[in-house]
DNA sequence: CATCGTTGTGTACGCTCGTACACATGGGAT
DNA sequence: ATCCCATGTGTACGAGCGTACACAACGATG
């Protein structure tokens, strides 16, 4: 029975993708390289992934753990009374500070995904699973915003061999995210939640909820 | 000493390198599509270019005019009563706006120098164009959280096919700059807030385009 | 038991790639 | 004039690629 069909076979494959291209990029990717990872013939990776791509979301998706992983973990960021901008900046130096084949994977995928759009739902997930845990936080405005520094911070980081400044990281984050009533930066002392700040002139941002089917 | 037949020769195949990999992304840059883009022969562009790095290299820093060009170009950011965000994200959306091709180009740089060490310093470049442009307005830590900020901002835009949003970039931006003495950028609302253009109104955020399918 | 179709495997074909290398060309040095 | 060598060109080779396809194994079905 199990000797016949292997439901592993499929999972072992992404899995050996994964490791493919936290390696060598995805530029190393290929069916060959993946068989030969995963150890299992050529014809097997062909079989349950037709084309490059298909296996590449997959992948991909699998590996989903990212930094909105580390988030999830961390349940850190759901207490009100932790400073947002320290928080956020400890965890990115904490996902740099490990084995950096998830950050360069995620931020390769996330520049691969601009030529092949068969990738940018899985990019644009990830970007909003981020936003999400924010949103417990922030307005979605100051969320997406968050997102989009952090994406700079992490490539300025990873292109130009530059160590992460943590101090830095939680100086600009923290003037991004609006100031409470109140003291500016330290613990929100106010039980519930800020959600708006006054005089934002910006329209809100779209939801975006919707996950894209496979 | 004297050139032999065709001193244009170096320039045509660069050219034809930045047509290629604008086209086609850096995946389909190869000695012979560049040698057919440029209809010379394939001897020709390895006789140049010895190593496929050495072709982008030169190709990428020629093409290096990116964003910084387009802020070069435009001495306002120099004029300081002109606020500075809302100047930046004018000048995104104008980049933005014209031919894409730029833009895709200079992440495409980015992503490749991911894996490519040596493409890591004309990534780097870019950047530290950009930051020396803004170094004339603001504090070199500002420079560096607006570039980060901007480069993220433009990812979202080109990964989820939203339009930009201009008012959005602004409003963000203009949280990063600290006020200063000369502006008031900050995110405290003043009682002047300098430089509110009066025309420019929001698009409607959510358009929810189709999303490219598999 | 015989048959069939799904699932998995091995091999081979045609393509593009980077690279190497022998040869052509013509200006400058002698 | 003769030679030299930087410059330019054509071709060929081996490697790796996606893909196709015939075949092997095995559970389901009659």
């Amino acid at each position: 029975m199990a000797r016949r069909y292997d439901p592993e076979r499929r999972r072992r494959i992404i899995d050996a993708a994964i490791r493919v291209v936290g390696r060598g990029g995805i530029a190393g990717l290929s069916h060959r390289t993946v068989a030969a990872e995963a150890d299992v013939p050529l014809g097997s990776t062909t079989y349950h992934f037709r084309t490059l791509d298909e296996l590449m979301v997959a992948a991909l998706r699998q590996a989903n753990e990212g930094f909105a992983g580390v988030l999830a973990a961390h349940g850190a960021l759901d207490d009100p009374r932790t400073d947002l901008a320290t928080g956020l900046a400890a965890l990115m130096g904490e996902w740099l500070a490990g084995d950096r084949t998830g950050v360069e994977l995620e931020y390769e995928l996330y520049l691969a995904a601009l030529r092949r759009p068969a990738l940018r739902p899985v990019a644009a997930e990830w970007g909003e699973g981020v936003a999400e845990q924010l949103s417990h936080r922030t307005d979605p405005v100051t969320a997406r915003a968050l997102v989009a520094l952090m994406d700079g911070i992490f490539l300025q980081v990873l292109l130009t061999d530059t160590p992460y400044d943590e101090a830095y990281a939680r100086e600009v984050l923290r003037r991004v995210i609006p100031a409470g009533p109140g003291e500016a930066g330290g613990p929100q002392p106010g039980p519930d939640r800020p959600a708006d700040h006054p005089g934002d002139t910006v329209p809100p941002a779209c939801p975006r909820s919707g996950r894209p089917g496979t």
